[in-house]
DNA sequence: GTCTATACTAAGATAGAC
DNA sequence: GTCTATCTTAGTATAGAC
């Protein structure tokens, strides 16, 4: 697993091939079918492992402070995991591999973390579905300009709090629907 | 040119292969070449036409109205562009494509629609580095949701002008720095 | 569980005839 | 300009010995 997600951070997602994952651990090819059933199992297998990640982070973030405080530092964990390795944020966040979707069980894993989130911004007054996905695409612009056009540097990934900040000040009041 | 771009918004642009161009068109692969000088050279006459084709979309949208009635409806050419077909979205906005980098002249189309973008941006006083980059997040997020999510359908895109709406609000008040 | 050997598929690119 | 033929590379996956 490890060696798989070092090459897709190397190289891509695209480059890593069962060959090489099997070089790297000391094996051949073909002996990697004990242990995956296909490709597309191998990258079912990273998605979940990368979302155990996130929410591994997002647990240890803690949940002291208040909603606002909690949402802010939840959302900077997730924007800093998504931007840390492009590959990750694209096997997690599009659906860009052909033939790749990901089974029930690693899903699972995915939604447990938006339900965290939505528990969040409904505390905070934006618990509409509507809103809830404003929120999402604010985290996910973010993130996919960074990785696009300043790639392992901050030039979109600092906006996000006085970015949130303005998103929630504007929900708080309810005559102003979006 | 057609061609390619119909086999990549219906099969992605990862699956788009000079044999499948060649037995579109009537030929055999090789005669390709004849046409075009590698797959990396074909990627780059792609680019240019598609960023072709949005420029000659934002100029007939007009140039009509105040800059805040400008600046809406170009985000919003721009954006239902960018929706309407998730490899040309992959092409012009993500840098995903193993090897493929625009040539300067190509890149050169893409920056006059930047340089449109950012005079309306400081018109409306939202002229910084810093604000034009949170609009362009803006924009990408919803597009990025939007194609991920809910393809072929508006849950994300619909929200584009309350957003601006809310963002230009924001800067027009100089005492609210981002 | 791991190996060698191999089948199968498919891609980009080139040579040279017409 | 287009063709056939071929080179080269590289990938997933399977068979069967050890």
């Amino acid at each position: 697993m490890s060696a798989a997600w070092a090459i897709a951070h190397e190289q891509g997602l695209g480059s890593m091939t069962l060959h090489e994952v099997a070089r790297r651990v000391g094996l051949r090819q073909p002996s990697l079918y004990v242990y995956v059933e296909s490709k597309l199992a191998l990258y079912d297998a990273m998605f979940t492992h990368a979302n155990a990640e996130l929410l591994a982070r997002v647990e240890q973030a803690g949940e002291s402070g208040s909603p606002r405080v909690q949402l802010l530092r939840l959302s900077r964990v997730v924007l800093d995991f998504a931007v840390e390795d492009p590959a990750r944020q694209q096997l997690l966040f599009t659906r860009s591999i052909p033939g790749f979707t990901p089974s029930a069980q690693s899903y699972a894993l995915a939604e447990q973390l938006v339900q965290r989130t939505s528990r969040l911004l409904a505390e905070l007054g934006s618990g509409s579905p509507q809103q809830a996905d404003v929120y999402t695409a604010l985290i996910a612009g973010l993130g996919a300009q960074q990785i696009a056009n300043d790639p392992g540097g901050d030039r979109w990934t600092r906006h996000l709090e006085p970015l949130l900040e303005l998103f929630l000040d504007h929900f708080l009041d309810p005559s102003e629907p979006i």
